[in-house]
DNA sequence: TTTCAGATTTCTACATGTAACACTCTCCAT
DNA sequence: ATGGAGAGTGTTACATGTAGAAATCTGAAA
């Protein structure tokens, strides 16, 4: 059922399964070649991660973003995440700093139109910043929360000059980390995603529809 | 289905399953007079909310609290519960205030003697500041961390003198909450679960052993 | 008494059966 | 043409079947 509920996941991360796609246990049984047993248990667990919701009398569906949904997971990471990367400062080893400079360094390369695998390493920075942090239950509700998070794809703001900010802001982090200065790197993780969250909602007010700042 | 879940996670924080305790599946499908499936989808969802745990290749157990577990959740409480406090000061309606100071009254003539209670209490009026706070997803992170945190039972400390602080501090913050005072409320509240956790801290240290401050 | 091999029981994980229910589509009456 | 009854389809939720693995028990030999 593991390997179901992964490749379920993987489906909806990856745009395979989009947001509002019906989950039918049979349907999906069918695809997978496999007995309706583990799929059910994979979809619930799934509505537990929050990647999925339970329609009333409809069955579960992929979960769809509203821009409210975006804020709301935000703020969440940026108190969780600032609270991780004040820890990891103190913990990160030198294998996790070759890690996530490496991280880093494709994403550099990335920032220039592949907006995709620019994402795609996004989460990795912020997954090894998450799960080095030394404690357990934080590194769970943060990928739970950095998981949701990709399922809002289109209101994501993917312009040039977002990502290029991005990418300089990691690297304002990654330095605080690897000085081992944790309130400097619980700083530059809070700005960073409330710069982004800002960016998100602007992007999105009636008013401002570019995607150049 | 969810009315095993439910009644399965009563079970586990009434205490009636013990952390520890198998949760054998055709067993508790016999007991609960339900079959055997119902009652696996159940425990998995418990595992995904962390209120049991797999143990590889023995099944699924009701999680076992250590010290550092118990440390773990109140640091996330310390922030997420601040962060929903700061919120709920400027979202609650009469009627939560209402609710909220029967919960402390009622609590305030637990303090004295009947800690049982006195914890059932404080777990609603943390719920009710939580549910209130209008981000939907950090009221379900909160619950989901203040429900595992009652499995600690016999590691919180139930002194006399700690209860009474505990809920002086409650209703420092239901005051903050009550004059729409949303910093201030966050502090207390993060003052609150700081000053318990370090109790729970201090009670456990190798050299202090009284229930006394 | 201790130890180890085999038998027995129990569990997990997956597969499949089935009743009840909700949707959809068709076709008839208005 | 339109509205609505009713068959047909697909789904959920629960029940049950079963293979394979693990734990435990049993009993005989050292």
């Amino acid at each position: 059922m593991d390997v179901v509920r992964d490749q379920l996941r993987s489906a909806i991360l990856a745009g395979d399964l989009a947001p509002g796609s019906r989950l039918s246990v049979p349907e999906l049984a069918r695809q997978l070649g496999v007995s309706r047993s583990p799929v059910r248990e994979a979809v619930l667990l799934l509505v537990g991660e929050g990647l999925a919701v339970e329609q009333s009398r409809r069955g579960v569906e992929v979960a769809r973003l509203e821009l409210a949904d975006v804020l709301e997971l935000y703020e969440l990471r940026i108190s969780l995440e600032g609270l991780a990367a004040r820890h990891a400062a103190e913990r990160m080893t030198n294998t996790d700093l070759v890690a996530l400079r490496g991280v880093l360094d494709a994403q550099g390369a990335a920032a220039v139109g592949d907006a995709r695998s620019f994402r795609e390493l996004d989460h990795r920075f912020h997954e090894i910043v998450s799960q080095t942090c030394g404690n357990t239950r934080l590194a769970r509700h943060a990928a739970l929360l950095a998981r949701e998070m990709r399922l809002a794809g289109p209101l994501m703001v993917n312009g040039p000059w977002h990502l290029r900010q991005s990418h300089e802001e990691h690297r304002t982090i990654e330095r605080a980390l690897r000085q081992r200065d944790g309130p400097a790197a619980e700083n530059a993780m809070r700005d960073h995603l409330t710069r982004v969250c800002q960016s998100v909602r602007h992007h999105h007010s009636p008013n401002h529809h570019s995607s150049a700042p």
